[in-house]
Order: C-alpha cells, then sequence, then structure tokens
RNA sequence: GGGGUGUUAGCUCAGCUGGUAGAGCACCGGACUUUUAAUCCGUUGGUCGCGCGUUCGAUCCGCGCACACCCUACCA
C-alpha cells in the first residue's frame, strides 16, 4: 500500500466516502478533534429569554453568546449562509457570513464552512439579533467544528420512521426524532417523581442483588447465569420481592427499589425480557393502605408529567383525577358482562365449562377462585380503562400474599389496571414463616409436577420470616408501563432506549 | 410457538397481473449577504433483504430462509 492511496472501505457509500476524504483534509490542517470549547449558552434558554422582545430592541441589548451542538439544517447563500444547530435543549439559528468570520489568522474559515456537512458538531460565538421574520439567530463571529459526522442523518423533513432503525439505533432517533427525545425525559422525570414521592414518605430507597442462587418472589421463568469463581449456577433476578421483605425484618419499615427484572419469557408490545419494576414495603399497612398510597403516587407523576389528570391514551382518555374504581374479581366479571348471573360465577362446573367457550384453558385441579381469576381475564381485564383496583385474588395464585381474615380461599391482594393492563400489584405480606413455609412446599410440588414458572423453596426467607416481620403492605408498579400511559406510548420499545432484538 | 404484513439509493417513498429502476431530501459542482423543509441550474448514487425455482427475460410470480412490525399464546 503506498501513501497516496485513499483508504476505501468498499461497503461504504459515496456520502461517507466523502465525508472521510473531508476528516482527512482537517487532520492534514491540525487537530480534527478539539476538545477546548465551552458553551455557556443554550438553545432553549435563549429562545425563552428573548422570545418576547423585537429586532430593533436585541439591536440594544447586543447579546454575546457561545452555543455548541449538531448542525441539523444548513442554507447557503453565497457569502451568507444560515444554519441550525441543536444542542441538548433545543434548537437555535446560526448566521455565517463571509465578512465576520474569515479573518488574518484563518481567511479560508468561511469556504471551510461550506464544506461542513449535516450532523457535524460546532461550537459558535455571536451576537444575538432578529432576523426580518422575527427568529432569534446568533450572528456568528467565531466558529469551530468540534466533531466532524461521517455519516449522513436521515432526512431532515421526515426524520426517521423505520421502527427497526429506531430501537437498533437510538441515537439517531433521538437526534432526529424530537417525539423520542421527549419520551425518554418524560421517563426520567416519572422515575425521579416516584423517588421523590417515596422519600417524602419516609422511605428508604435500597438495592437488593440483581443475582439470585434461588430465583423467587414471582412466578416466572428466570435467566440462568454462572458465578466461576464460586462455581455456582445463579439466576438474574425475577423479583426483588424476597429481598426487600428481609430488610422490613432486619427493621428498616419502609423500603423501596427501582431498578430491573429479568423474565425469560416472549416478547411483545407490553413485555420486555427485562424491565423497570419499583417494588415498596410499609410495616404496619395493609393492602387497603397500599391501595390509598399507590392512587396517590400515580396520579401525581401522571399529572406532574402531563400537567393534566386527564391522559390520552391511544386516543381514548384516562381519568386520573377520580379516586381509583375498586371491584373485586366477580364483580368485575358482572360489570363488563351481562350474561352471567352471581350464583354462576360460584359454581365450579359452570365456570369450566364457560372458560372452556371463550377458549381459555381451565385445569383440572384448580379451585374456584383461580377459574373467577381466568374467566375475569378473558371478559374484563381488558375494559378496564379507567384505573381500576381489582381485589380477592385466590390464595393458591398469591404464594407470597397474606389470607384474608374473612375467607381463607382468597388473599388480602389487589391487582391495578390501567387501560386494559395490569400496572400494579400489591397485597398485605404474608408474615406467618408456617404458613409461608407451607405454601412454599406447594410451589415446589407444583414445580416438581411440571410448572415452569412454580417458585422454589426459599429456606433462608423462611428463617428470616422466623424472627418476625412486622405486619406489612408490599406493591410493585411496572414503570415502563407507567411511562407507556403518560406518554402515550403503543409498544414498551418506545419506552426502553435499547430494547432486545435479534443480531442483524 | 401459530397467523398476517413488510424489506427498493444514506433517509422518506413511488414503481402499471413480468421487458434488469424513479422522485424528494442528503451528497458533489455552479449562482445567491436575513433564509425558514431556502430557492434556481447541472451531476452522482442501487446485488430491488438473501437463496433456489418458473420464464427467452423476475423488483414484480412460486418455494425456502433472515430480520422487523402487528395479532395470538405464556407473562408484568
Amino acid at each position: 500500500m503506498t501513501d497516496k492511496q485513499e483508504p476505501i472501505i468498499q461497503d461504504e457509500n459515496t456520502i461517507i466516502a466523502e465525508r472521510r476524504a473531508k476528516l482527512k483534509e482537517l487532520r492534514d490542517l491540525g487537530d480534527a478533534f478539539p476538545n477546548q470549547f465551552t458553551p455557556t449558552d443554550f438553545a432553549k434558554n435563549l429562545q425563552a429569554n428573548f422570545a418576547e422582545f423585537d429586532k430593533a430592541t436585541m439591536e440594544e441589548k447586543s447579546i454575546s453568546v457561545i452555543v455548541a451542538g449538531r448542525m441539523m439544517l444548513k442554507r447557503v447563500m453565497g457569502k451568507a449562509s444560515f444554519a441550525t444547530i441543536q444542542d441538548t435543549t433545543g434548537r437555535i439559528q446560526l448566521y455565517v457570513t463571509r465578512d465576520l468570520i474569515n479573518s488574518e489568522k484563518n481567511p479560508e474559515l468561511y469556504s471551510q464552512f461550506k464544506k461542513w456537512d449535516l450532523g457535524d458538531i460546532l461550537g459558535a460565538t455571536g451576537k444575538l439579533f432578529k432576523t426580518n421574520t422575527g427568529e432569534l439567530t446568533i450572528e456568528v463571529s467565531e466558529i469551530i467544528l468540534l466533531t466532524k459526522s461521517l455519516r449522513p442523518l436521515p432526512e431532515k423533513f421526515h426524520g426517521l420512521s423505520d421502527q427497526e432503525i429506531k430501537y437498533r439505533q437510538r441515537y439517531v432517533d433521538l437526534i432526529v426524532n424530537e417525539e423520542t427525545r421527549d419520551t425518554f425525559m418524560k421517563r426520567s422525570k416519572i422515575i425521579s417523581g416516584i423517588r421523590d414521592f417515596m422519600i417524602s414518605h419516609n422511605f428508604l430507597e435500597v438495592e437488593t442483588p440483581m443475582l439470585h442462587p434461588i430465583p423467587g418472589g414471582a412466578s416466572a421463568k428466570p435467566f440462568m447465569t454462572h458465578h466461576n469463581a464460586l462455581d455456582m449456577d445463579m439466576y438474574l433476578r425475577i423479583a426483588p420481592e424476597l429481598y426487600l421483605k428481609r430488610l422490613v425484618v432486619g427493621g428498616f419499615d419502609r423500603v423501596f427499589e427501582i431498578n430491573r427484572n429479568f423474565r425469560n419469557e416472549g416478547l411483545s408490545v407490553r413485555h420486555n425480557p427485562e424491565f423497570t419494576m419499583m417494588e415498596f414495603y410499609a410495616a404496619y399497612t395493609d393492602y387497603e393502605w397500599l391501595m390509598d398510597f399507590t392512587e396517590d403516587c400515580i396520579q401525581k407523576v401522571a399529572e406532574d408529567i402531563t400537567g393534566s389528570n386527564l391522559v390520552t391514551y391511544q386516543g381514548k382518555q384516562i381519568d386520573f383525577s377520580k379516586s381509583f374504581d375498586r371491584l373485586t374479581l366477580v364483580q368485575a366479571i358482572l360489570k363488563y358482562s351481562d350474561k352471567y348471573k352471581e350464583t354462576e360465577l360460584v359454581d365450579i362446573s359452570f365456570l369450566k365449562q364457560t372458560i372452556k367457550k371463550l377458549g381459555g384453558e381451565a385445569r383440572e385441579n384448580v379451585g374456584l377462585g383461580a377459574l373467577q381469576l381466568t374467566l375475569f381475564e378473558l371478559v374484563a381485564e381488558e375494559h378496564l380503562w379507567q384505573p381500576t383496583f381489582i381485589v380477592d385474588y385466590p390464595v393458591e395464585v398469591s404464594p407470597l400474599a397474606r389470607a384474608s381474615s374473612k375467607n381463607p380461599d382468597i388473599t388480602e391482594r389487589f391487582e391495578l389496571f390501567i387501560a386494559g393492563r395490569e400496572i400494579a400489584n400489591g397485597f398485605s405480606e404474608l408474615n406467618d414463616a408456617e404458613d409461608q413455609a407451607k405454601r412454599f412446599k406447594m410451589q415446589a410440588a407444583a414445580k416438581e409436577a411440571g410448572d415452569e414458572e412454580a417458585m422454589y423453596y426459599d429456606a433462608d426467607f423462611i428463617r428470616a420470616l422466623e424472627y418476625g416481620m412486622p405486619p406489612t403492605g408490599g406493591c410493585g408498579i411496572g414503570i415502563d408501563r407507567l411511562v407507556m400511559l403518560v406518554t402515550n406510548s403503543a409498544s414498551i420499545r418506545d419506552v426502553i432506549f435499547f430494547p432486545h432484538m435479534r443480531p442483524e
């Protein structure tokens, strides 16, 4: 290879080749990646602070600013040009003229500027003014190319709409689509809003293991991994529940954790293999208290983020202003289907028949509660558009929840549904160590019998309960799904920066 | 896992029941010192997702594969 040969990578298109050639020119001129530039001004503040002033007033004020950002639009008109740069807060227009930026030090700067590309990152110093049409603009006196962009940006008007590229190359999506940036800014605000809410109610933020020797706290298939030094198999956690309750045993009465859970199950618009949950536990409370608290938390967050207690999700309104409905499984079935009588819904053989007729699955050895739950899922769940707490979950599907004092077959448990999907799940915790041991044994037996999602027997957790856990309420809120509602996102992938996909 | 739809230039998209491809933006060259998706003129850019088949001839028809999206199932 000789020095004169241009390094041309064959699978790249001509646009990238041209940009590489431009970069080579920059390298030949000196430092192609200067890092001594600090912006002191940001687009959003400038736009807000000077919106009200007219052209003449701006002239009098004569305000100097220093900005930096990515060049998104460029209009060259001979010896003068307009360019729009985008910084982390928004966009602002630059007015770049040959006569102002060329100097003895660099008499070629303007002709160099004309060769800069959309996507390049610039720093600029200049004076604010308003154009004839009233747009706030910086009359540039100094400009520098900070980072050369080698890849062309998507089309300036239509942006990037290919879903696959949006997910695989989120960085491009974020550069060109304001809605995407907005969604993820809201996500961040929702999480910090929840964190503030919890801390203001005396909860302690904690972190518990992501690697579990025994997966527990939920019914789900785990991911497996291996620790080399300990030479032991481990599982990515499916829920933090059992660890958080150990902390309540330890005397931390109010704890919460916002973190990832991993479940080795199918993907869908509502399921990602790793998803974010907030789980919280409060000693000396029960599921009634949890419902009030969860309602307050979600109402506050929804209102803080959207500025309203009415949220439009996929064209339909969700009303967060009123107190959330509370229905039992049976009440919900009756409310959304007029086909059944109350007496039929406590008839096991009727329920089995009905479920089969609706295409559901009714296994042989299931109790009344589980059948009611299945029927509820078939006929009512999708209709629960307005925030609704469903209560009276059967013991057999709630191995960690306290049984009701009134009816030993049901638990003091609720699930919160909004827009037809589960958003939260909470219950009065089972703090009877002997009962918990019995329930674990039943789960372990179910696992033996082939139920892949049944729980393991966790002896250390039982030992912890044997020291005594105060009566406690605990709840998990699905953060991704909450973010979907508040940002009107149809798919969970739209609220996760880097959703999992098969390799390209 | 099952079903449906899609994949054409860097991006956004056309492409006539089959004759080896077009537009806009971007890029390159030229004109232009208040533009607004700037405008005007002239270029460049393609293994039509991949493979096999049918055909004189396939972006187009058939089969298979890959990836994506939607529905469905498990799940939060």
